[in-house]
RNA sequence: GGUGUCGUGGCCGAGUGGCUAGGCAGUGGUCUGCAACACCAUCUACAGCGGUUCGAAUCCGCUCGACACCUCCA
């Protein structure tokens, strides 16, 4: 169903020219992406949910266009410092150490709190979920070719990727729009006893002391890889040297993703990414989400509502719908407020999208249901404008009621492809769930019981019995369960 | 201090030179036993100053402010 001719238009914001771009992949009709993934040593960051909800939005516009996508998305089970990339311990490690647990432990309960709170987001798992652990050896073969081509050092057991040099024959900086004068300028001097030969100088493979539990043998001995390094080898691995798209929050971007780069162009020499994308942080209330500050909300609260910053819970759908309402470059800001006006207009999307099996259908029609569903691919061409979709899609909630009303008329053929543009659109490219339906579905034996009380408050109207009648009404609100006394009897929705 | 993004109506949030973004809230109406829901209609903008232009929210400059990164964070 995905029309061939729309890919043709299909235009991306690439980080590394800071200009929207024809999109035009290595191998026609294939996409390889890669996206950076969790570090999982706590619960999932909202923040972070934000950026996969993206990028499963990217990922499923992609196939909806007919590409055959390997979508490829880490798990960060080691190598992650907590700090400076000399002195810092091991976020694993340290979790490892704090909980008096082994290290995997820790790996295997956050990958599984990740891979459920993504499941409940109704994000598609991506193609392959490979984890750093499982690529040591791929790692240290990076290492050795970049030390064999003059770009790594070897100091205590530790390995570092000497930039400067680098630098003198490829550009570091060139993602993120920095000199490495103005690094080096600006470099604090706050790092005394380091082994590297110049600050700006990122570690490739870590020598582990005695007591560091997450250790594997290398040929600089015993010692884990480096942060950076994980994300080149394992897309090297599973995308090849060069592939179409890189993804990750903003925030990776420096040092990062520059990081990979360098690390891609002193192994291969190539430079690994044809378009980079980043998407845009979360705040809440206005501030960045910080743990420490206590200005952080946990994903999983948004679904119960308890938080102190929420008044009520919101299903998963009504939270991807508020961020699909947002670009994914734009800065999002979460409020409860915010939420609430995101769950009514989901609400009355997804009345209308349930209104279209019962539509009316005429001979011919008054609306150009051509035109709108090119609005939509126009929308989504334009570096995946999911904010103006939305707003298409409400264009398209007016025509359905207006046809329900008798003001406008379709056909059955443009009926139908109203019904396939926006099931598409909606469910198969926004991955909203329409929480009625599946509800009603699973539930036949209760709606069948809530029929029976509509008909009994049917009849307490018909006597003049309002005491009774707003007794069944108001006590299903209080349930959860909406009456709503429409000219052809009374139907409901659950709240 | 450096790099980058941005400042839109009560709130959220699109929009890169002239044409209604959209949602929520508000107001008026339709519907209702009263409501709720829903639908229809409708009001409130483009941080400030200066410049370019026939014309700027949109381009340029300055000022003020916000946020992010530069140090773990998506």
């Amino acid at each position: 169903m995905a029309a061939l001719y729309q890919k043709q238009s299909l235009h991306i914001y690439n980080s590394l020219s800071g200009e929207k771009e024809t999109f035009q992949p290595l191998l026609e009709g294939n996409v390889g992406m890669y996206v950076c993934g969790p570090t999982v040593y706590s619960n999932v960051h909202l923040g972070n949910v934000r950026t996969f909800m993206s990028f499963d939005m990217i990922f499923r516009y992609l196939k909806h266009l007919g590409y055959k996508v390997r979508y490829v998305r880490n798990i960060t089970d080691a190598g992650h410092l907590e700090d400076d990339a000399d002195q810092g311990e091991d976020k694993i490690a340290k979790k490892a150490r704090l909980e008096q647990i082994e290290p995997m432990e820790v790996v295997q309960q956050y990958t599984i709190d990740f891979h459920h709170i993504l499941q409940k987001f109704n994000c598609l798992p991506p193609s392959i979920e490979p984890t750093a652990t499982g690529h040591i050896i791929e790692q240290i073969e990076i290492i050795k070719q970049i030390i064999e081509n003059g770009y790594g050092y070897t100091v205590n057991g530790s390995v570092y990727f000497d930039v400067l040099k680098f630098n003198k024959n490829h550009q570091y900086g060139r993602l993120s729009g920095r000199q490495i004068e103005d690094m080096i300028a600006n470099t604090r001097e706050l790092m005394a006893q380091s082994d590297k030969k110049n600050p700006q100088d990122f570690a490739l493979w870590k020598k582990a002391e005695p007591q560091h539990i997450m250790r594997w043998p290398s040929p600089w001995g015993d010692g884990f890889p480096g942060w950076h390094l994980e994300c080149t080898a394992m897309s090297t691995k599973y995308l090849g040297e060069q592939f179409d798209i890189h993804g990750g929050g903003m925030d990776l971007k420096f040092p990062h993703h520059e990081c990979e780069i360098a690390q891609s162009e002193a192994s291969s020499g190539q430079n690994p990414v044809n378009y980079w994308l980043h998407a845009n942080m979360l705040t809440l209330n206005g501030q960045k989400m910080s743990k420490s500050t206590g200005n952080n909300i946990n994903p999983g609260e948004i679904f119960s509502g308890d938080s102190p910053f929420l008044t009520k819970g919101f299903s998963p759908s009504v939270a991807r719908f508020f961020a699909m309402q947002a670009h994914y470059r734009s800065v999002l800001d979460f409020s409860n407020d915010a939420l609430l006006a995101s769950e009514k207009g989901f609400n009355r999307l997804m009345e209308a999208v349930n209104l279209l099996k019962s539509l009316p259908v005429s001979s011919k029609s008054s609306i150009d249901i051509n035109s709108w569903k090119q609005s939509c691919y126009d929308a989504m061409n334009d570096d995946f404008n999911t904010p103006i979709l939305i707003a298409q899609l409400f264009e398209a909630a007016k025509y359905i009621y207006q046809i329900k009303d008798g003001k406008s008329t379709i056909n059955q053929t443009d009926l139908d492809d109203l019904q396939a543009t926006v099931d598409a659109f909606v469910f198969e490219i926004l991955g909203l769930e329409d929480i009625n339906a599946t509800a009603e579905a699973n539930t036949d034996k209760l709606s069948g019981a809530i029929e029976l009380l509509i008909k009994l408050r049917t009849e307490a109207r018909a006597n003049k019995d309002f005491a009774t009648s707003d007794k069944i009404r108001d006590e299903l609100l209080d349930l959860g369960i909406q009456l709503k006394d429409g000219r052809e009897g009374t139907t409901y929705t659950l709240a």
